[in-house]
RNA sequence: GCCGUUGUAGCUCAGUGGUAGAGCGUUUCCUUGGUAAGGAAGAGGUCGUGAGUUCAACUCUCAUCAACGGCUCCA
């Protein structure tokens, strides 16, 4: 007999080659359904598989994160049997569940996938699903193995074999169709109850753009067909909440033709917002001690060659002018600049941290591919900051550094979000990465050190980091699941050097200062875009780039409607009156739709007793005040930023 | 940059080898109405751009630009 400790710490008995399928079975029934794949001694097996040994069992279902992705990875197989069917001669790569489904790309040769090829394949999809099959698993050798693929001539699974090690290799087969996969799969076919194809796209084979382009299927599938139009649902809502669309129609951004891809035209209404986030950022950094600076937009091609960008970055800038046999390009970084005016006057310890802050616009010339947006864009004004201080002073700079990015995410209620910890690979010193070993382990520990000791919740991820050190990055998803970096806090141990910038510490020596480049707001792009999304269009207060709207119930109520306005515009605040014939409704909704903060309604009453009546987005009629305590409220609201 | 898809009125979209349509918006007029769409009339497009095929191209072909979905990249 073997021993099967549950997650509950109970200890059962049973016979060596029971499945953790059976063992389901002996609690209920019902379980056993819903039984993915289970968890022995914390690695991830096929339900069915045998048990020989003392184990400790997690029974694996939808609820948990990697029945679910065992559930798509298998989902993958079965799409891949159903395009096989559907498309003989097709030559798979991989296909491994993503965050929201699955995808496997292959080799359709001169074949072309279309839309409706998808129909066909989902419901190929449904058919095997109900008949049931088991996902049977074999291990193999490897020369049997490379066999199988050589007769079918799988130049692609032939690859993947090579990399693995003789009596690691199995494969699976459900159905007709057999794979070389490590597993684990689900029981059978016929858990799988909804189907989705998302998504045709092209892409490198290994993501090597020497290599042939396959042809990859992103679908995604459920145990029933209520989570799927749930999952469809939830698709749509977020589209709405696009900062693309919500950009336009808040009238916050718009892009031309004629101006350039990448190149934003902020419209007056988005104008105001980045006013109000420069604003906090100018009290916040004046707060905390930096000095702001004004840096040109170009540089001679001599400051890039000293800072070291231009051969890790010459591709991503903007090709340079040339005037008077010298070349200038438009800057993409800020620090250069920076670095001029630390040298400019000599320095002493004392003058340290010497922290300077600049909302500095640079232009890079991303991969028109790469495109999105606001949120990836070519001509980005930065939230920039660089902060030369002694290694002694690291500690607690880099430390405020990060506190502020957390008062600035509370302000705007920034829950989700990881903050990572970016490390350079040792495999690219000297190509990727400044060549210094030694440093970079030294400044990697520092600054995980500050989250350590910090408390801060951080991943670790290797080969993230920027060419001159380490980087902490906080990584929020745009909300159609894309990653990007909003922030970033990062350690340079090169430029100084590379600068000759120094300072006379306490022994009348000179020293190299380390430098911290910092960005918490990222750029006005990403962070409005972000933000955008963030709110669904529906700024708090002090955002908003309209905030009350006045709304005469007719012509009659203008006088009252213009004085209230002068009133409202005295006390700092946005507002506008609604003055066409409509009738209130009609004025109401078209304000709503703009997602307007306050709406005040003006008729007959409010002007014979001096009131307002309030009405706020999103909340409906909040009955009348006087006109001096809406101001006073408002007022309030909008100083302390309060979340609408 | 690569692959795929798309490009028709300000917006959302329909449509055909014989030089274009809807809804919303906009303009004008009527309506002066109390918490999410009042009524009527009108204006508005060389169908992304350039070339080719054709008696004839918005429609077919090629090129190009841009957006979108991925891949790669991200100081």
């Amino acid at each position: 007999m073997i021993k099967i400790t549950f997650p509950d710490g109970a200890v059962r008995e049973f016979q060596p080659g029971t499945s953790a399928l059976d063992i389901a079975k002996t609690i209920s029934e019902g379980l056993a359904r819903k039984v993915l794949a289970a968890k022995i001694n914390g690695e991830v097996w096929d339900a069915v598989r045998p048990i020989y040994t003392d184990s400790t069992l997690q029974l694996l279902t939808w609820n948990e994160a990697e029945g679910k992705s065992t559930f798509w990875h298998s989902s993958a197989h079965l799409m891949a049997e159903a395009v096989e069917a559907q498309f003989p001669g097709v030559k798979f790569w991989v296909g491994p569940p993503v965050e929201h489904g699955f995808y496997y790309d292959m080799d359709l040769g001169d074949r072309k996938i279309t839309e409706e090829d998808l129909v066909v394949i989902e419901k190929k999809m449904s058919e095997l699903a109900k008949q049931g099959n088991e996902y049977v698993r074999k291990e193999i050798s490897k020369a049997d193995a490379i066999k199988y693929f050589e007769e079918k001539g799988d130049e692609y699974k032939l690859d993947l074999l090579e990399h693995l090690e003789d009596g690691h290799i199995t494969f699976y087969t459900q159905g007709g169709f057999t794979d070389l996969c490590r597993g684990p799969h689900i029981p059978q076919t016929g858990l799988i109850k909804a189907i989705k194809l998302t998504n045709i796209a092209g892409a490198y084979w290994k993501g090597d753009e020497k290599n042939k382009q396959l042809t990859w299927i992103y679908g995604i599938t459920f145990p029933n067909q209520k989570e799927l139009d749930e999952y469809l649902h939830m698709l749509e809502e977020a589209k709405k909440r696009d900062h693309r669309k919500l950009g336009k129609e808040l009238g916050i951004f718009t892009f031309d033709d004629d101006i350039g891809p990448g190149l934003p035209l902020w419209m007056p209404n988005g104008a105001i917002v980045i006013e109000q986030l420069e604003k906090l950022a100018k009290e916040t950094e004046e707060q905390a001690g930096y000095k702001r600076v004004v840096t040109p937009h170009i540089a001679k091609e001599a400051l890039y060659l000293t800072s070291g960008h231009l051969p890790y970055y010459q591709d991503s800038m903007y090709p340079p002018m040339e005037l008077d046999g010298t070349k200038y390009y438009l800057k993409a970084m800020n620090c250069p600049h920076h670095h001029k005016i630390f040298a400019a006057e000599p320095k002493s310890y004392k003058d340290l941290p010497y922290r300077l802050a600049e909302y500095g616009t640079c232009y890079r010339y991303e991969q028109s591919g790469e495109l999105f947006g606001l949120m990836r864009v070519r001509c980005l004004h930065m939230n920039d900051a660089h902060i030369y201080c002694t290694k002694e002073q690291f500690f607690e700079e880099f430390k405020s550094v990060n506190e502020m990015y957390l008062k600035y995410f509370k302000i705007f209620g920034i829950e989700k979000y990881v903050m990572r910890l970016s490390l350079h690979d040792p495999a690219k010193l000297g190509k990727k990465y400044v060549d210094e070993p030694a440093l970079w382990l030294e400044t990697e520990a520092m600054v995980r050190e500050v989250l350590i000791r910090t408390k801060t919740p951080f991943v670790e991820v290797e080969d993230e980091a920027a060419f001159y050190g380490p980087k902490i990055d906080v990584q929020i998803w745009s909300t159609i699941g894309r990653e990007f970096t909003l922030a970033t806090n990062q350690v340079d141990f090169a430029q100084g050097r590379r600068f000759n910038l120094e300072f006379t510490n306490k022994e009348n020596a000179p020293e190299i200062p380390l430098i911290i480049h910092r960005a918490p707001l990222g750029t006005h792009e990403r962070f409005i875009g972000f933000l955008l999304e963030h709110y669904a269009g529906k700024f708090p207060l002090w955002l908003a780039p309209l905030q009350v709207k006045i709304l005469p119930i007719s012509e009659k109520f203008m006088d009252y409607a213009t004085r209230l306005l002068g009133d409202l515009r005295s006390a700092g605040m946005r507002a506008e009156i609604d003055s066409r014939p409509e009738k209130i409704g009609r004025k109401i909704r078209d304000t709503e739709l703009l997602k307007v903060p306050y709406m005040l309604v003006i008729g007959e009453k409010e002007v014979n007793e001096n009131m307002v009546a309030v009405r706020k987005h999103g909340k409906g009629d909040l009955g009348t005040k006087s006109i001096s305590d809406f101001i006073r409220d408002i007022e309030i609201e909008n100083r302390e930023k309060l979340p609408l």
